[in-house]
DNA sequence: TGTCAGTAGATAAACGTTTTACCCCAGAAA
DNA sequence: TTTCTGGGGTAAAACGTTTATCTACTGACA
């Protein structure tokens, strides 16, 4: 159906083994006509190799697999843009799975990306999991890159100082005068070590001498419905504060939904901070402060990591982290 | 160096013809005894079929190839969130490509996922030049299926009634009193013949006996820039007009952001309706009037009608038109 | 006994590449 | 004349499947 290399051998009268050196670049051996042959001939053909074939026999297929929490999520959307553009760049293609942090999807992913033969993995988030998906990644021999969920001794990471994010955001709230704020984290159970977001409001609240009240800590999903439905049942106890530092923007959007139809209002009757500074967060009004993350290129820089791995170039970096900011808009007040 | 099919028939005692009949549900003429011995050990070994070689013999690759304007974009994010689930629910997997709306990365992306001999392929957007795509598409013989490019005679499409769902949003600022009414649009050129939305608007207006200014139509890409800056544009002129329809929530978000610079209010000053119902647009306060596109379902309904094709099922439908609604939120004001 | 039908499975070709080893020829050197 | 060398290729194996055809055996029946 398709032109094959045996179609532009045949046009030119030479071998597929000559058209096949030709064309990936090895003149080593091919006189300068055969090689402007061969290579007008496949261009009059249009001919392009097929991908199983030479993925089948060189092991180099031209794909690397995105393992992602949610791709609708606009902060995930964002890096999967920085992914793909970075990674076509090199001539390499994506295929993309979403598995809404659940670990039995995670693996059944991990192990269908492998039978696709993919050069290389990207694993997003999933942190609780991560080290357990990356051992099931090691043990089918594919390089990969683990985002956002470092732990001491990894290797093959790109990751956000989380704790330094979140010791930012909850220390600005503090500095502004706010004693008690509450925490509204994704992670379905709280107190998880691996929670740096959570260690980091813990921390800035200690430095401070501020006692972390356990009635104001809240877990859900990564999501507004989280957000939202936390916030009503803080709001619902009569545990007062002045301010919720949330685990990403979404809650955040979501606490904000919930306190406007509690008829209070940001920032004056409570403040709020975000983080991940997805880039609708600045349409809120008001506009929402919070710890920016570069996604795109936190994106970007997992590929190029990634793909030194699979075309093994040496490689200087063996993780790479990126350094929160926070981002200081209208959605905290000053309490005195 | 992973499990083939080999290892497999080699523990079990039988040809990999055998291993290959029983893995894939064809038990005619094996014994349950053997049959049930290949089922143990694939599943001891955790054998998992390579896919490039299944791919290039039997020309079917369960894979489909998503080309797509940005999936940055929260609204196709969320298509392609749909996409992907739905693929998955029948044992596909999704590669992706973003376009940008351009056109000679549209035809190398449909020519490379050719090349991975992809089973369908989803082209969405870029109106503009999808018939161009199609032909090739078409002359590539791959079942396809288009989102949001319908124009008369076509078929494969699943589309949203783009005249319907913005002739509602304009008709709700008239009945609300707004006679000038301005329009931004993401197309670059305006009064293209493809763009229903700007029709919708017109037909609106004339049906209302309304004029329409032609200096209060603007165009640019569908994005928050384009909101803001050619909304800064209409400000700056004398021209009056008391609302602006927008070709997406992402302009009138960018609208939004301009009309606040300017100290003005909305819905006081300005009425704003969106387009697309991007699911951050309720998070405005005032929240977005919009025409809510059901962006989940169309996706999942695309790959619905592709699958049929890919499978060379009856299929009863040649199109999908999903009917858009107005979804009537706080940004549009009453004038007398 | 010979044959026929059915059962259970094996053999081998094919898919479209890459890659290694080999071949043939012309000219140079010995 | 023989031997070597390098240029310009070719032939064939290999990758891991699917699938059409082929075979060996077992009973049953005429």
């Amino acid at each position: 159906m398709a032109i094959t290399i045996k179609d532009v051998s045949r046009e030119a009268g030479v071998s597929i083994a000559t058209v096949s050196k030709v064309l990936n670049g090895d003149f080593s051996k091919v006189s300068d006509d055969t090689r402007a042959r061969i290579q007008r001939i496949a261009d009059e053909l249009s001919y392009r190799p097929n991908m199983l074939a030479r993925g089948l026999v060189s092991q180099k297929f031209n794909m690397i697999g995105l393992i992602i929490p949610d791709i609708s999520n606009p902060y995930y959307a964002e890096m999967s843009r920085g992914m793909t553009d970075e990674a076509l760049r090199f001539g390499y293609h994506a295929m993309i799975n979403n598995t809404d942090e659940m670990h039995e999807r995670e693996l059944t992913c991990i192990r269908t990306m492998a039978s696709f033969n993919v050069g290389g993995l990207v694993l997003v988030g999933n942190v609780n999991t991560a080290q357990e998906n990356i051992q099931l990644i090691k043990s089918l021999r594919i390089p990969y890159m683990s985002v956002e969920n470092y732990q001491d001794g990894m290797e093959n990471c790109v990751y956000v100082d989380d704790f330094r994010g979140s010791y930012q955001a909850v220390e600005h709230l503090i500095k502004r005068g706010h004693k008690e704020i509450a925490y509204i984290t994704g992670y379905g159970t709280l107190h998880a070590p691996y929670d740096q977001r959570l260690q980091g409001y813990e921390q800035a609240m200690a430095d401070h001498d501020l006692p972390v009240n356990p009635y104001l800590l809240e877990c859900g999903g990564y999501n507004l419905e989280t957000g939202y439905k936390k916030t009503l049942q803080l709001l619902g106890r009569n545990i007062p504060f002045t301010a919720i530092a949330c685990g990403n923007d979404l809650i955040a959007l979501g606490a904000f939904q919930a306190i406007r139809e509690h008829k209070l209002s940001v920032p004056r009757d409570i403040s709020l901070v975000g983080y991940d500074d997805v880039y609708l967060s600045v349409m809120l009004e008001p506009r929402l402060t919070t710890v920016r993350q570069p996604a795109y290129e936190i994106g970007v820089h997992a590929i190029r990591l990634l793909l030194e791995r699979i075309e093994k170039k040496p490689g200087t970096e063996k993780n790479k982290c990126f350094v929160p900011n926070l981002i200081e808009r209208d959605t905290v007040s000053f309490r005195i």
